[in-house]
DNA sequence: TGCCTACCTCTATCTGTGGT
DNA sequence: ACCACAGATAGAGGTAGGCA
């Protein structure tokens, strides 16, 4: 029988909608499967599908993540066997080959082959898969359904909803800590766009911002640019990415405390611009910017001259690169990061 | 026939720029 | 001031060709 070669996204969707027959999952070392819940579908790096639920033949619930592939041999071939993100995958799913995929922790996980337990034939599934899924959720169709001035409303509802929201917490966080900590792990978690957020939270409370503006006391603005970056760099485990010989000397002499693992900082799909060592270099010129007056009293001050609109305050928190890179000028912060601090973090 | 490699395309997120 | 869009990035997927 000549081999029928069949695309990875609709084996995704074979998988997400479960087109297959449920008493033939059996994998490549004869254990008989029953998918209890498929996964998240992960559409950033890492395994495609996160957090399924799998039932062995004896009862036992497995929870982790499941890799597709179209051959069995892609595993080794797209290097998942060297990389850690893919240690917790419970289960390959291929369309063809029997072979048990070798994580980077050295445990091996059964594949599944879905040629031999589809539902119906290979042309009923794609038919089956090319369908639209129903969409479900309260937004959906919203805008048909309400009209212009009601969706309107709406949006300036949830609007401001979410400021409340973010007031709130914000709030809740002073109640326990210092009200310049909280904004300054407002502004760090900012700096680390989604894939970093937490690391960058992380960070700031690692090396609290009185401790930062301790090491600043006295300097001049150049002197507590480069104190800041190697502070920020070390502990980050990113000196050597972005740093050089003078920021590591000043690390070990100032640095107290474990440097994060470079390798928890998530740069899949980040530009060179947005990398986590260059924003904790933009962090520290906003830092050194406000360390005189103290970071909270000179936002107050910025708040308290109000003005219609954001920008004039957006300008105080972008931070341009002190060389031009590439040829042409780029900044460290840019006006939509700037912006995105002040409508998130400085104004609620 | 199966495996490996190289090359091309696709994708999601962010920045910068130009038009309104 | 706001919005839309182009451009940049790099891992993953798709495909073709070579080799045993």
């Amino acid at each position: 029988m000549s081999k029928v070669k069949v695309a990875e996204c609709l084996l995704v969707q074979v998988w997400k909608r479960q087109l297959v027959e449920k008493g033939r999952m059996v994998t490549d070392s004869g254990e008989r499967l029953q998918v209890i819940y498929p996964g998240r579908e992960n559409k950033d790096s890492g395994p495609d599908f996160i957090g399924a639920i799998i039932s062995t033949a004896d009862g036992v619930l497995l929870r982790g993540d499941v890799e597709l592939h179209s051959r069995a041999g892609d595993w080794k071939s797209h290097g998942h066997n060297r990389d850690p993100s893919y240690n917790d995958v419970i289960l390959q799913v291929v369309w063809d080959g029997d072979r048990a995929a070798e994580l980077q922790s050295g445990k091996k996980v059964p594949t599944l082959s879905l040629r031999h337990c589809l539902k119906g034939s290979l042309d009923d599934v794609r038919y089956w898969a090319d369908l639209p899924m129903v969409p479900s959720g309260p937004c959906y169709n919203a805008g048909q359904r309400l009209g212009d001035s009601e969706m309107g409303r709406l949006l300036d509802e949830a609007g401001e909803e979410r400021f409340r929201l973010k007031t709130g917490h914000f709030a809740e966080a002073m109640g326990k800590r210092l009200p310049s900590q909280v904004l300054f792990e407002g502004i760090m978690g900012a700096l680390g766009y989604s894939k970093n957020k937490e690391f960058f939270e992380e960070l700031a409370r690692c090396l609290p911002l009185a401790v930062l503006e301790g090491f600043c006391l006295g300097k001049p603005p150049q002197e507590q640019v480069k104190v800041l970056k190697a502070l920020l760099l070390g502990r980050a485990g990113l000196l050597v990415v972005g740093g050089d010989g003078e920021l590591e000397r000043i690390w070990s002499c100032l640095g107290d405390g474990e440097a994060m693992d470079s390798s928890l900082w998530r740069v899949f799909r980040v530009r060179p611009e947005n990398h986590p060592a260059r924003r904790l270099v933009g962090a520290a010129y906003l830092l050194a910017r406000f360390a005189e007056a103290g970071l909270s009293e000179r936002v107050l001050q910025l708040v308290g001259q109000a003005r219609p609109g954001t920008s004039w305050l957006d300008s105080s928190f972008m931070v341009s690169a002190p060389e031009p890179c590439s040829g042409s000028e780029c900044s460290l912060i840019g006006q939509g990061r700037a912006r995105e601090i002040v409508i998130n973090i400085i104004l609620p």
